[in-house]
RNA sequence: GGAGGGAUAGCGAAGUGGUCAAACGCGGCAGACUGUAAAUCUGUUCCUUCGGGUUCCAUAGUUCAAAUCUAUGUCCCUCCA
């Protein structure tokens, strides 16, 4: 059972300290997730991901629904033995996947009608069977199941979703039964603050193990992010871990962690490398350009994740390249690495008080102005 | 020695009289990516002072018009001796 404890509050900002607590370990919080789907972080060993430093991994219902089968992952001992990781796993409920799979008519009260992107097949999602099946996998963070909405949506769209959401909650809720597992409830609304506080407050009724902040990153611009952000945490219990769903730009952290976030996840550091990019203090790069093709000098120089200590550009540019999978793989440590790192220096800097002067100084350096 | 086939942009390869600066693939160059249908997708890739200029092995022709037709040459491939 995960548990979650306040440590500390931030005077300045709504920024905060805490710990999880899971089989005897403690991770601090504010925490990044890495994404890994298919019950595995793309390239990544578990062993890689605890020398990073990584704690909560993120993996996904719809996914393991599909592929191989909840009933299967539930036969191998649940999600932990299966994939061979033993920190805290969070599932996702499937919510993205009716805003990126599903078409608006194929949404209804009483759930939601995929095609199976594999092969076609016509698949039915309930809130009841998403919890269903994050129990089958036994991950130790379960997600109500929610509609994600896009950006920018009608406000009339908007209200009749987060009532739906709610219901959804509720019934999910009605069917979860506690065991080694917590159930967190999402926070949806666009960008409306009355319709996110009331999802908040609805969902806090209902009385969650955790909240999430859901439908941002969907195409809004980031103030309008932040903003729907600070219309969620605002209405949220302060003891309760809140969950930012799908964010990971660096800054983006860093924003919303001063808006009271406590763990985040984002595809995007395995992502990006996959593509060739990666993240360094001076703003995000590029491997492939050809600029670095005799660049012998490491993706950061003031980074010492394993890729960094032993790699050059001009190495990784080449396995990028030549479409080797070490490419990806050292990439992607360095990313995760450089997020998880991020997150360090956002906890040190909440302790010392300076989460402004610390934004400031990100910002100078990650996009250029102090250069 | 004889008989065929072929030479197209960095590479491979379409096109066989005008709608061709020339499909498509690769390579090159750049961009996007936020609870992963994503090791994917998009743009661009002769030169240009953006008006245009110069191309489809070479040269000479036919034609209003040629990458496409004719002649000659050069080089390559296959088969037969």
């Amino acid at each position: 059972m995960v548990e979650f404890e306040l440590k500390y509050k931030d005077p300045n900002t709504m920024a905060r300290l805490g710990t999880v607590k899971f089989n005897g370990k403690e991770y601090e919080t504010p925490m990044f997730m890495p994404v890994g789907t298919n019950a595995t972080v793309k390239t990544l060993s578990p062993e890689e991901l605890k020398e990073i430093g990584s704690g909560i991994i993120l993996a996904n219902t719809y996914h393991l629904w599909l592929k191989p089968g909840d009933e299967v992952v539930k036969h191998a001992g649940g999600l932990h033995k299966f994939m061979n990781y033993d920190g805290p796993i969070l599932t996702d409920s499937g919510g993205y996947q009716v805003f990126s799979l599903a078409k608006p008519k194929d949404i209804s009260e009483d759930g939601v009608k995929f095609k199976n992107h594999l092969n076609g097949d016509e698949l039915f999602l309930t809130p009841e069977k998403s919890i269903n099946i994050q129990q089958n996998l036994g991950s130790d963070i379960v997600m109500s199941f929610d509609e994600c909405i896009g950006w920018p949506a009608e406000r009339k769209y908007v209200e009749e979703s987060v009532e739906r959401t709610l219901r959804w909650a509720k019934r999910g809720k009605d069917v979860f039964r506690h065991d080694n597992q917590i159930l967190f409830g999402i926070v949806q609304g666009g960008e409306y603050e009355d319709l996110r506080r009331h999802c908040a407050e609805e969902l806090v009724k209902m009385d969650f193990d955790g909240y999430s902040v859901g439908g941002t990153s969907v195409g809004e611009d980031k103030p309008t992010m932040y903003k729907m952000v600070g219309y969620s945490t605002k209405y949220l219990p302060e003891n309760k871990l809140r969950y930012l769903m799908g964010v990971g730009d660096p800054i983006d952290l860093i924003e919303n962690v001063m808006r009271g976030i406590d763990i985040f996840d984002c595809v995007s550091p395995t992502r990006l490398a996959r593509h060739g990019h990666a993240y360094t203090k001076y703003g995000k790069i590029n491997v492939k350009n050809s600029k670095y093709i005799e660049d012998f000098t490491p993706i950061d120089e003031t980074c010492d994740c394993y890729c960094c200590r032993h790699y050059t550009k001009a190495y990784v540019r080449h396995l990028i390249n030549v479409k080797e999978t070490f490419g990806a793989r050292l990439l992607s440590i360095h990313n995760i690495y450089y997020l998880t790192n991020l997150m360090k220096q956002i906890r040190e800097n909440i302790k010392k008080g300076t989460m402004e002067e610390f934004r400031n100084e990100f910002v100078k350096d990650y996009y250029g102005e102090n250069k």
